[in-house]
DNA sequence: GGACTAATGTAAACGATGTTCACTTTTTTT
DNA sequence: AAAAAAAGTGAACATCGTTTACATTAGTCC
């Protein structure tokens, strides 16, 4: 697979770091994300790491731009899904992003913690716009909206619901004793209320 | 103020261990809350706080559970005024809720952070409870229920969408350079397109 | 009113974590 | 081939949550 030759330098320590991540966070959950058990599940000492990362806050941050990207594009991918059998792209945008957090509640939890990570960064606020993009362009022929660059209300009022229910759902606040076909069914009917409610 | 007499023995610790998790959150970010700043900012040593909380996170659930109960006397107040005024009380409860967020940010995040909390610690799942009868409370006018011990679909979006812009507001998501008055406009907005979305 | 007990505090220590620093090894540049 | 830059190491530090053995106070019972 990799040429474990030289051990000294890793060759690609930025990527692995992220792909340790992920491991352990999908494992153990993101509160057992260490910088150092990181660092062991690739065989490489603890200050190794800041060498491509200033922070571990840097490296969450980079951790939570993937999962972005990862999101957006579950999203068009749904979105294409729908058009090719013509079923309703709006209600399959939706609904891709509340299964994503389902499916993934790693990813999710880590692209929205604010308290670990730079908000600020440049990336992040690319990926979380580019989120915003898909966002709109699945609700386009839903949603009429006379200036595409701002949120309407009725985008916002989507947004903000698919991205509550989500939270509602992995904090255990709602649904806490549903199964997952349920807690889709939750949402589908949920996701058809608010399309009556959007045009 | 408080009889400083006997330093030794507190007098009720763990109220203020509370108090002092209040303070630090909201003058310094709920990050910095730490259970050694919590007991030097009471006077106290840090292993002090282990004969009335188990845990760092049992402290974190009782102040949760604490902001959870100060958000539902909020929207049940701004209900009660609403009825008062003869305006309309699911906008009003709607926007408390919202309101809240904005105004006490570390209170919302403090309620809404599983990773920290024992969320299913009882007082804490009485507490959510609570405040989803509030919330419900104050939709009862609405949207039409048949069932009150469930959750309509109506329900949940109507709470799944305040809730979720609220988050994206906190996040920095949505509105990072919008001012506190604009927030709120363009929460009473969504919150407008909500409702005609639910009758 | 004193002795016993439970409640509540302290101090010192432990392991884990993020991070830094001085140093080494490899790679790249010239 | 030499010099410079990049990428890794190991030891150390401060901080944090937590435990343990001990000290002090409060409450109860004779």
């Amino acid at each position: 697979m990799r040429k474990t030759k030289n051990t000294y330098h890793h060759g690609d320590l930025a990527e692995s770091l992220l792909v340790a991540v992920d491991e352990i966070a999908t494992k153990f959950g993101l509160e057992a994300v260490t910088l150092r058990a990181c660092a062991k599940l690739v065989g490489v000492s603890p200050s190794a790491a800041f060498r491509h990362y200033s922070d571990k806050k840097a490296l969450l941050t980079a951790f939570a731009t993937r999962a972005l990207d990862q999101l957006s594009l579950a999203m068009s991918d749904a979105q294409y899904a729908a058009v090719e059998n013509s079923s309703n792209p709006f209600h399959a945008v939706c609904l891709a992003y509340v299964k994503f957090a389902l499916e993934k509640p790693a990813f999710f939890r880590a692209m929205w913690r604010e308290e670990s990570l730079y908000t600020s960064d440049k990336n992040y606020i690319a990926a979380a716009l580019n989120l915003q993009a898909h966002m709109q362009a699945g609700f386009a022929d839903t949603i009429e909206d006379k200036d595409p660059d701002s949120i309407s209300p009725q985008e916002l009022l989507a947004w903000s619901s698919v991205h509550g229910l989500a939270k509602l759902f992995i904090e255990g606040t709602v649904g806490r004793d549903n199964t997952m076909e349920e807690k889709i069914e939750r949402a589908r009917d949920m996701i058809i209320a608010l399309d009556s409610a959007i045009k």
